[in-house]
DNA sequence: ATCCTCGGATCGTAAAAGAT
DNA sequence: TCTTTTACGATCCGAGGATT
C-alpha cells in the first residue's frame, strides 16, 4: 500500500516513467520538493534540516457516506446564497479536521467556493487540510521573521479576513456572515520578551499522542503530528503559541515521571511551568476572551490540567470553568448549533464539548462543585470517526458520566433533599453507572482503565452516600451492604493487577485520586469491622495492601495520597508510618483474584472484635464528620482534604442495632456479634 | 544566481455506488 | 459479487517570488 509507483521493485525503478518515490520525508513532504528516500535525504542535508520520516501514512479513499456528504454540500451552498454576501465557505468549515473534510477544490467546481487567492487565507490554516501545509507556512510567514510579534499592519490584515483557525470559529459569524475584527495581538510594537524556540514543542506532542490522546481525542493527529508545522512555532499567532504551551504543559505534570521525558528546556526549572507560565505571560498580550475559539477553550482546558495535577484546585477549578465559559459562548452547548456546522468540525467540538461534560462532571464529584454542562447534545460519532475503537472508548467514558446526573452531584454535596435520596434511588444509580459502560469489548487499554475504575469509583461515591443517608442496613439492594466496597475493591485490583502501569499513569493525578477514594472507603469499612476474620474481610485486607502498593509507584513514585491513607491504616494493617516502603512490594500476588486467601500477609493485626451495630455506627459517625473514606487529616493540609471532602450528610436515626445484626447475619456476612 | 514556496498535474488506492 | 465511479492521499514539477 506504500508504494506510489508501479513498477517500483525496491528502491529507485529504471522504469521509463518518472519514478516516485515509495515514501518522501516529512519536510520534502512539507516543502514539495523530491525526497531521495535517504535517512537523512538529500535536500534535507543540504538544507540542513531535520530528516524524518514520523508522518503516518493516512488512509485513502472517500471517507462517510457520500450522499450525506453531497447532501451537506448543498445545504451550504443553501445557507450561502440565502445569507447574502459573497462570503465563501469558511476556512473553519474545512478546518481542522485534516482531510476528511470537503475538499476546498471541489466543493464548488464553478469557483464559488474555493478561496479567492492566496493573499487571503487566513492565517488558521494552521489547521488546515493536511495536504495544504503551504497555507500554513503561509501562515507563519506572516508573522515577523525575529523574535518580536505581529506588527500593527499585520493584524489589520488578519483582522480582515476570518481568521480560520481550524476550530476557532464562532458559529454565529457563520450564520450571519459578519466578519467581526478581532484583535490577534498586542497593538504596541515594542519588543516582546522571546518566546520559547520551535522546536520546544513537537517532542511532548508526541508523548501527549502517545499517551494522553486516547482519554482527550480532541486534536487531529494529522495536523499537530506532523513536525514540519513546529517549525516556526515560536512565531505562531498567540491563540496558536498559548495553545501549544499549555498541552506541553499538562502533559508533562500529568504523566510526571511514569516515562522518560526530553530534557528540560532550562537548567533547574520545570518544563511543565516553564510551558504554563509562558501560556499565561502570552495570554496577556491578547483578547484571549472576546477572540473565542476552541482553540482558547483548549488552552483553558489544559491549564485546568496543569494545575489539577499540581493540585492547585482553585486555579485548577478557575481554568475549567473558563473553558466552559468558553464553550458556552460559542454555544456548544446547544444542539442546533452543531448542525450549522460542516459536519467534521461538528465532529471534533462535539468531542471537545463532551471532554469538558466528563472533566467537569468528575471533578465536581471530586471536589464537591456543582456543575454547568448537561448530556445536552449528541455523542461523537464512532463508526464514522478517524479511530472508531478509540472513539468507542471516550463515548462509553462519556456515557457513564451521564449516569451521574443533576441529582447524583446534589445528593453528593449534600444539597438534596433527604428524601429523594432513597434506597430506591440509589440502587438505580447503581444500575445505571454499570449499565452505562457495558460494551468495553473493543476499546484501548487506556481507556479501558478509565472507564472500569471511574465506575467502580462512582460505585463507590454511591454507597458513602448511601451511608451518610443512612441506608446501609438496607435489603443490599445497590450494593447497600457493609462489605460492598470490598467486592468494589476486588473488582478494581482486578481491573489494575494485570494493567500496564503507563496506561494507568496517563491518566494523571485523577487515577491517583480515584484509587485513594476507593482505598479510603475500603479502610474505613475495615476499620468499622475491625477484628472480623471472616474471609470476605481477611479479604478486604489483601485488596487495600494491593491498592496501597498500587499508589506506591504511581506514576513512578510514591502518591502523595500514599502516606494520609497508611496513617489512617495505622493499627489496621500493621504498616507503619514512618516504614520505609511497603513490605512485599516485589511479593504481591500479580494475579491476585485467584489467590487463595490463605497467604494471608503475617503482618496483619488481630484487633478486637466489634459488633455489626458499632461497625455501622462509625461508618454513620465517619460520614457524619465528613471524614468518610478520607485518609487522615493530619498529613494532608486541612484545608484540601475539606474542600474535597466536605460533609453535610443527612440520615435516619431510628433502625436498632439488632435490626442491623440480624440483617447481617442473614446475609452471611459473618460478623461477629460481640467482642 | 540561488534558494524557497507552493499551485496544481498526476498517479495509485480504497471506498461508495451501480450493475448484474 | 463484480465493476465502475469517485474521493482522496501522496509525490514532486516548475513558475514565480525572495534573498544573497
Amino acid at each position: 500500500m506504500m508504494p506510489a509507483v508501479a513498477d517500483d521493485t525496491n528502491e529507485h525503478s529504471s522504469a521509463s516513467t518518472k519514478p516516485l518515490l515509495r515514501r518522501a520525508c516529512d519536510c520534502c513532504r512539507k516543502r514539495k520538493v523530491k525526497c531521495d528516500g535517504g535517512e537523512p535525504c538529500g535536500p534535507c542535508k543540504k538544507a540542513s534540516i531535520q530528516c524524518a520520516y514520523l508522518q503516518p501514512p493516512k488512509k485513502k479513499g472517500p471517507k462517510g457516506l457520500r450522499s450525506a456528504r453531497v447532501l451537506h454540500a448543498l445545504r451550504t451552498i443553501g445557507d450561502n446564497a440565502s445569507s447574502g454576501p459573497q462570503r465563501p465557505l469558511s476556512p473553519e468549515q474545512h478546518g481542522a479536521f485534516g482531510n476528511w473534510g470537503w475538499d476546498q477544490h471541489s466543493v464548488l467546481p464553478n469557483g464559488v467556493q474555493s478561496y479567492p487567492h492566496q493573499a487571503a487565507r487566513p492565517q488558521q490554516d494552521v489547521y488546515g487540510p493536511h495536504t495544504s501545509v503551504p497555507r500554513q507556512q503561509n501562515y507563519y510567514q506572516q508573522m515577523p521573521t525575529s523574535m518580536t510579534h505581529p506588527q500593527p499592519t499585520q493584524q489589520s490584515y488578519y483582522s480582515n479576513d476570518s481568521r480560520a483557525q481550524t476550530w476557532s470559529n464562532q458559529p454565529d459569524s457563520v450564520s450571519t456572515g459578519s466578519d467581526i475584527p478581532r484583535v490577534l495581538s498586542p497593538t504596541g510594537s515594542e519588543a516582546l520578551p522571546p518566546r520559547l524556540p520551535s522546536d520546544s514543542f513537537f517532542p511532548y506532542i508526541r508523548l501527549f499522542y502517545d499517551h494522553m490522546f486516547s482519554i482527550m481525542p480532541i486534536i487531529d493527529r494529522n495536523i499537530y503530528l506532523d513536525p514540519a508545522i513546529y517549525t516556526n512555532a515560536s512565531q505562531a499567532s498567540s491563540d496558536v503559541y498559548c495553545f501549544l504551551c499549555s498541552i506541553c504543559a499538562a502533559t508533562i505534570v500529568q504523566l510526571d515521571e511514569s516515562i522518560p521525558q526530553p530534557a528540560p528546556l532550562q537548567p533547574g526549572r520545570r518544563t511543565d511551568d516553564l510551558f504554563a507560565d509562558e501560556c499565561l505571560r502570552e495570554r496577556k498580550t491578547f483578547d484571549y476572551i472576546e477572540s473565542a475559539s476552541t482553540l482558547s477553550i483548549m488552552t483553558s482546558f489544559f491549564l485546568f490540567a496543569y494545575y489539577g495535577n499540581h493540585e492547585k484546585h482553585s486555579k485548577a477549578w478557575h481554568y475549567l470553568q473558563e473553558s466552559i465559559t468558553s464553550a458556552e459562548n460559542l454555544n456548544m452547548d446547544d444542539e442546533s448549533s452543531y448542525a450549522k456546522l460542516d459536519p467534521i468540525e461538528a465532529q471534533w467540538r462535539r468531542r471537545l464539548y463532551w471532554l469538558l461534560f466528563i472533566t467537569e462532571r468528575a471533578y465536581a464529584v471530586q471536589r464537591r462543585k456543582h456543575t454547568r454542562l448537561h448530556a445536552s447534545v449528541q455523542l461523537p460519532s464512532v463508526f464514522d470517526s478517524e479511530d472508531p475503537q478509540l472513539l468507542n472508548g471516550f463515548v462509553n467514558l462519556a456515557n457513564l458520566f451521564s449516569a451521574v446526573d443533576d441529582n447524583f452531584v446534589r445528593a453528593w454535596r449534600g444539597s438534596r433533599k433527604q428524601s429523594l435520596c432513597n434506597e430506591a434511588w440509589l440502587a438505580q444509580t447503581q444500575e445505571q453507572l454499570d449499565k452505562a459502560a457495558l460494551a468495553l469489548g473493543n476499546i484501548t487499554e487506556t481507556q479501558h482503565l478509565d472507564i472500569s475504575v471511574t465506575r467502580e469509583w462512582l460505585h463507590v461515591l454511591a454507597w458513602q452516600m448511601g451511608v451518610s443517608n443512612g441506608l446501609i442496613w438496607g435489603r443490599g439492594e445497590g450494593g447497600m451492604r457493609l462489605d460492598y466496597p470490598i467486592e468494589l475493591a476486588r473488582k478494581v485490583v482486578e481491573i489494575t493487577s494485570g494493567a500496564n502501569a503507563l496506561a494507568l499513569d496517563s491518566h494523571g493525578i485523577g487515577m491517583e485520586q480515584k484509587l485513594s477514594d476507593i482505598a479510603g472507603c475500603l479502610a474505613d469499612v475495615l476499620r468499622c469491622t475491625a477484628g472480623d476474620t471472616s474471609s470476605t474481610f481477611l479479604e478486604g485486607k489483601q485488596y487495600l495492601n494491593i491498592l496501597l502498593q498500587r499508589l506506591s509507584t504511581m506514576r513512578g513514585k510514591e502518591s502523595r495520597y500514599l502516606k494520609p491513607l497508611m496513617s489512617k491504616m495505622e493499627g489496621l494493617l500493621g504498616y507503619d508510618l514512618d516504614a520505609e516502603a511497603l513490605p512485599l512490594p516485589s511479593a504481591l500476588p500479580t494475579t491476585y483474584p485467584s489467590q487463595s486467601h490463605q497467604q494471608m500477609p503475617n503482618n496483619f493485626l488481630q484487633t478486637p472484635r466489634l459488633s455489626m451495630a458499632d461497625s455501622v455506627g462509625m461508618l454513620r459517625t465517619l460520614s457524619m464528620s465528613g471524614n468518610l473514606g478520607m485518609p487522615s487529616l493530619s498529613v494532608l493540609p486541612m484545608e484540601d482534604w475539606e474542600q474535597r471532602r466536605p460533609s453535610g450528610k443527612v440520615y435516619n436515626e431510628d433502625e436498632t442495632a439488632e435490626a442491623i445484626d440480624a440483617w447481617y447475619l442473614s446475609q452471611g456476612g459473618g460478623v461477629a456479634q460481640a467482642v
